[in-house]
DNA sequence: GCTAAAAGGTAAAACGTTTTCCCTCGACTG
DNA sequence: CAGTCGAGGGAAAACGTTTTACCTTTTAGC
């Protein structure tokens, strides 16, 4: 591989030159520069961005983690960072498989011993302390879809309780009023507290929500098919569906159509995310629109710019509010 | 930032034996591996990445080049490159963007200047000499999707001609004969092999396949709808659709639908891909499955291999034969 | 008790950049 | 004409590792 000091050699200067050419530097007459540069056409001069990164004591690349590249969730959320990334000519170094805490902190590390910068985390599993520290190691350590009040200058995240409030109101303006709810098992905040928007909603309007009428489950597609074979079992009386994701809905709505029963005729359903399924299904999803690919590229310019030193303006917050997504799901009773 | 010095002095030993405990090396006592071990739990410290692959030449990290991390079809085949490079303990260097030779260029060397070794390679654009140029410079280099003679051992692909011919004789085989295409204008190879395929197998069952039935679009899923419509105001007679992906075919059901056309009594049609989308739409889509986690999945392995440097046989070859996905799209005559 | 070898360890070079400090030379100022 | 200044450029240190070559101590073998 040929390096700085063979150009060097090769057009007469100093390495310190032609690191000043590869640079755009000062110091270099016009001349030189051209000359130089023609040589490290003509040898096919490849800079060795370790050892850059080595002494500039910062990598370029921009950090990545999340859990799963399949998940359409997760994929609209690293393509849009990865425009960002593009945009700002920086590569992605991307650590996946965040589905439990220690992998969390495996994935957050790997970034961190690279001497990444800056950084956009999905960690739902990960303890607030921990997290506060890891953020201390990395000035453009950003969040997604997570607040902790104590940085959350580096956090962008969705308001869960008024998506749960928003989606249940839907349901009740149609004229639900025997609503059930299929929702995650994960041990996290987020389902949490979609349920709990969900519920006040549906108490302000007098009605209940027993525990009878709430199952968990996995939150992929099976899930939603067992929780909803679940509800049928138990034979359940419900008009509405409240999902906590739309792979889940998608589920309950498989095993609706194998028990012949109609959506949205005999049960409407809402789904959360709006990922691109919500829109190729039969009939079309009704569901909760997640701005995710806004979110994402607010953090991943958020991570970039704290990278380059700007300094957080710590009173900033970023909550975004999901918004309802009116399909084919849903009839008014 | 703690480095090695600083363990090295807080131990009482050298830097080079601190390494050693780090790369579990020998030539040092169980004693002091464990006294170095606890001084570097005690100081946090975190090897830097840059630096060691500086020193040893070669970067860990796993390389992928794609176009679009939100295209189902290569969210599936990064993420099974995902879970290798986790197996083996690396880390992805993503570089998206390869949607025209400039960018995939970049794309490539942008790995290579990280001194990426391994890394799995999806290009369509690049002619073979510069991908044959490309590809010496990282002995773990390998195309995916991409079939080039002279380096055949660093091509795992998919049969594309064989593909078009079993989605054509699966039609015919349920009794159509007026079969239209709708492929992609792209000017790569897959589409051009496909329906060379397709044309062969038609042929060879004394079927005509008139331009006026083969339509062009964008390979995408508003590219199907546009190809459709086209189709059906040219007046077309045919009752067997073959669709160049998945998404063309559904867009084309969707204008299908539109015009009140059932799929699959009125007309039959037949994707590839199979894409998760294939088994979420109604009727769920028939289609060539194409293996791409298998595929991915060597590819992965391979550059792993060759960047250890083990030899590629140069005989071998990495063919795949897609397969018939049979599902609700297409009805028998 | 002596030698040979193994075990445990160190010093220092090397990897390919960037950057600080210094030098030289010509041109301009007064 | 002496002095100053700025432009163009170079030497060398530094970044944090790994690794080679070498040294010392302990152990084993007889």
């Amino acid at each position: 591989m040929i390096t700085i000091k063979d150009i060097a050699e090769a057009a007469n200067v100093s390495p310190a030159t032609v690191s000043r050419v590869i640079n755009d530097g000062p110091k270099v007459g016009p001349k030189t520069r051209e000359h130089v540069k023609k040589i490290m056409q003509q040898m096919g001069y490849r800079p060795n961005i370790n050892a850059r990164a080595l002494v500039t004591q910062k990598s370029t690349s921009l950090g990545v983690v999340l859990a799963e590249l399949m998940d359409p969730f997760f994929a609209a959320y690293a393509d849009s960072i990865e425009k960002i990334a593009r945009q700002a000519n920086t590569q992605l170094l991307m650590s996946a498989g965040s589905t439990s805490a220690e992998t969390e902190l495996k994935a957050i590390e790997t970034l961190l011993n690279h001497r990444v910068k800056a950084m956009v985390v999905h960690a739902k599993f990960l303890d607030d302390d921990t997290l506060i520290e890891l953020s201390k190691q990395a000035p453009g350590f950003v969040l997604i879809n997570r607040y902790i009040e104590r940085i959350k200058h580096r956090c962008v995240w969705l308001d869960n309780y008024a998506g749960g409030r928003i989606m249940a109101e839907h349901l009740i303006k149609q004229g639900h009023r025997k609503i059930a709810v299929i929702t995650s098992d994960f041990d996290i905040e987020d389902p949490k507290d979609r349920l709990k928007g969900m519920r006040d909603a549906l108490n302000e309007h007098g009605i209940e929500l027993p525990e009878s009428l709430i199952v968990r489950a996995a939150p992929y597609q099976d899930g939603g098919e067992i929780a909803m074979r679940q509800l049928l079992a138990a034979g359940a009386d419900f008009t509405g569906v409240l999902a906590y994701c739309d792979a889940m809905a998608l589920g309950a709505m498989n095993t609706l159509y194998d028990h012949d029963i109609n959506v949205p005729n005999d049960v409407s359903i809402i789904g959360f995310d709006d990922v691109m399924l919500a829109q190729f299904c039969r009939p079309k999803l009704t569901t909760m629109h997640y701005p995710i690919e806004i979110m994402a590229t607010r953090a991943a310019d958020l991570a970039l710019a704290y990278a380059q030193g700007q300094e957080p303006v710590t009173q900033d917050t970023f909550k975004y509010l999901p918004t309802i997504a009116s399909r084919n799901s849903v009839a008014r009773l």
